[in-house]
DNA sequence: CAATATACCTTGTAACACAAAGTAACTTAC
DNA sequence: GTAAGTTACTTTGTGTTACAAGGTATATTG
């Protein structure tokens, strides 16, 4: 009962990955790299945190892979990309994030 | 996978709750009450949810109760008063959720 | 008297973040 | 050239949490 973030991460993370996925397709490493940077590390995504979250993602159809060879050399990179339907996905969390976040503030607040 | 909600209102409960004991002592029922009025509903706490947090809260040390018979008639009432090291913990927790939401907010208006 | 509100309690479940381990290729520094 | 670091993906197991669904019991209102 000790790491609160951990808790509040619960849900973001998802919410992050999608939006990201819907400005352009990515790979799982650069979007670890990009949620940490654009957050100043406050998310501190980790790599077995992010890939059983895209494996989750991918079975809800919400987003499909495909591999790709990396420019220069390298092995292959598997490339995410969100689906119509993860599209609508986002758009109902991001709804709902908004609802439990302007909940929770009016209480804090209040 | 369907609730987001759910998943977003982890550990937001818990520090919504210990936001309200803050400002004054207060019985389960009423928690709940008042959880959802100033949220306008938004968080909609159920006692079901609400009592387990109360008991998680009270083997951590972070409230205690105390019995007290209501004014006019009724079933004694369980009040709860958060201690010392709850209102400590209180501002780590607030600390931690303000830092996940800078960090989501940022990715989702970058 | 039936319904509704108040007030508390318990059990079981699914979802989630994460640690920790592994594999493998490429790059940089000594 | 070899050791260390970085890139890149994968898998297993664990603890925490919100919640549904059930329960008990008293007081009030129509």
């Amino acid at each position: 009962m000790a790491d609160f973030k951990k808790q509040f991460k619960k849900g973001v993370l998802e919410l992050g990955i999608l939006k990201l996925l819907s400005e352009k397709d990515q790979y799982g490493y650069s979007i670890i790299q990009e949620i940490n940077i654009r957050s100043n590390n406050t998310l501190d995504l980790k790599d077995g945190t992010l890939y059983p979250i895209m494996y989750r993602l991918e079975d809800a159809k919400l987003i499909e892979s495909y591999w790709q060879e990396p420019e220069g050399r390298g092995k292959p990179r598997k490339y995410y990309r969100i689906t119509s339907t993860g599209k609508e996905r986002f758009r109902q969390m991001l709804y709902d994030f908004n609802e439990v976040n302007d909940g929770i503030t009016k209480i804090l607040k209040g």
